[in-house]
DNA sequence: GCAACCGCCT
């Protein structure tokens, strides 16, 4: 019988070669499972038993409790906001536990995303109480929140206040409130208070730069310029950072030409350019189809002796996909000491199964349970929407049992991977395998309202 | 404290 709360080893996907023969055999399928993290252990705990007995479970729990520890399961429990909470709401009543700042921000993160700011602030009182906080980082996470459920309004508020709750207000938490909004698209919010307070906060360069950024973000660059002019006018000086966003900006909003035109102007100017700069055009080019002036740029920058990076080579091999060319590049990564990371293998995933070689996407998938980067939500996303692309009924098992060892390894999938995944059982004669996920989904709180098996 | 590579698309 299926359960939320399996223990989770790393690297075992024993089913995708029973499911799928053909799939090539790799040096993954020895290695053995490692026994479950203890913070796993706890988390299933946590989540297999009644609220009532959960204090007595882990008190005789044989855990060596460090704030690391509790910090690592309340990660583990992000997908079970109530749970993880009343989980450190326990723990806060064992008097000798030590809980460190990092444990608090992180339940106050799951409190907020909850929008349950009742204990929120109950929290926060804690933790003054517990002279840990809250910290400007705590504000962050707070703020964060609140602008993301709709309340920007609020959370400038709790900004302007914070100095009450023992946190004084700095140039960094000005900028820190400001780069909030801007990435939640709030850039007009953003640039009235940079007005209203650039006096009071000595407004920097990074100030001006993050409302640069937020105009480029939705795609205003003509505002991010008049930004950065009135910033020279006020005696502040652009820096590199500056100009990339700029650069940035000018892809985004579609003006290739003149993000040509400042990159030359930037190599003109003798700024230091370096990986990061390149990395922009070769993808702004790479996005638009110009591939040639993708690997040139590239090429120049080896020539000048800049060291490429993870995220270079992974724009690259986006670019070069089509041209068969990535391949090649991927040797390259290593002999330049970049390891692929979790992005490279996606865009494999993805690039291999967009071809019609399933076969080679899974391949990869497994080998990254073997190696450094475990598979992470968007793997399982790309290789479970690949399950569907040859009609396969095969497939659709595959597509199900990565459903389970997502949840297994506490990734939530969306109510659309669920029901696409049930639907696609149910279409092919599955119909006990879809009663399992069915369930699953059940528990995961997924469960469309008007579902009928 | 600000800049590069990224998912799905209900």
């Amino acid at each position: 019988m299926l359960t939320l709360c399996n223990p989770i080893t790393r690297n075992s996907h024993p089913f995708l070669r029973h499911l799928l023969p053909h799939a090539l055999t790799t040096a993954s399928a020895a290695t053995p499972p490692l026994p479950p993290e203890p913070e796993t252990t706890i988390a299933n705990l946590v989540l297999t038993i009644d609220s009532q007995n959960l204090t007595l479970a882990l008190k005789t729990h044989p855990a060596q409790w460090t704030p690391e520890l509790v910090t690592k399961t309340l990660k583990r429990l992000w997908n079970h906001g109530p749970k993880s909470l009343q989980f450190f709401k326990t723990l806060t009543h064992f008097p000798t536990l030590a809980l460190s700042a990092a444990a608090f921000d992180h339940a106050i993160n799951i409190a907020a995303r909850l929008r349950d700011y009742r204990a929120v602030w109950a929290l926060v009182a804690q933790m003054k109480a517990r002279r840990l906080g809250p910290t400007p980082k705590t504000f962050a996470i707070i703020t964060e929140r609140y602008v993301a459920a709709g309340k920007p309004d609020k959370a400038v508020k709790i900004f302007l206040a914070m100095h009450h709750q023992g946190c004084p207000q700095d140039l960094n938490s000005f900028n820190t409130i400001l780069d909030v909004l801007c990435k939640s698209r709030r850039v007009e919010k953003a640039y009235s208070l940079l007005k209203v307070f650039r006096g009071r906060f000595r407004a920097d360069t990074i100030s001006y730069n993050i409302i640069a950024n937020g105009f480029c973000l939705v795609k205003q660059t003509p505002r991010a310029s008049e930004v950065l002019k009135e910033m020279v006018e006020r005696g502040l000086d652009p820096t590199l950072i500056t100009y990339n966003i700029l650069l940035k900006g000018f892809f985004r909003a579609g003006l290739i030409k003149e993000a040509w035109e400042f990159f030359l102007q930037m190599k003109k100017r003798k700024c230091e350019i370096g990986v990061i700069t390149c990395t922009t055009v070769v993808h702004g080019f790479g996005v638009v189809g110009e591939v040639k002036k993708a690997q040139k740029v590239f090429d120049e920058m080896i020539e000048m002796g800049v060291l490429p990076s993870v995220a270079m080579y992974n724009a690259l091999i986006q670019v070069l996909w089509k041209m068969d060319r990535a391949r090649e590049y991927m040797c390259r990564m290593k002999d330049d000491e970049c390891e692929p990371n979790v992005q490279t293998y996606n865009l494999l995933v993805r690039y291999y199964c967009d071809d019609g070689e399933i076969e080679k996407g899974v391949e990869v998938f497994e080998n990254m349970g073997s190696g450094n980067y475990l598979p992470n939500l968007d793997t399982y996303n790309i290789l479970i929407s690949a399950m569907f692309v040859r009609k396969k009924s095969d497939d659709l098992l595959v597509a199900g049992k990565l459903l389970i060892e997502m949840v297994d390894r506490g990734f939530l999938p969306r109510k659309f991977t669920f029901n696409r995944v049930l639907n696609g059982l149910l279409l092919t004669g599955n119909q006990g395998f879809a009663k399992e996920i069915l369930r699953l989904q059940s528990k995961c709180g997924r469960l469309p309202h008007q579902f009928r098996l």
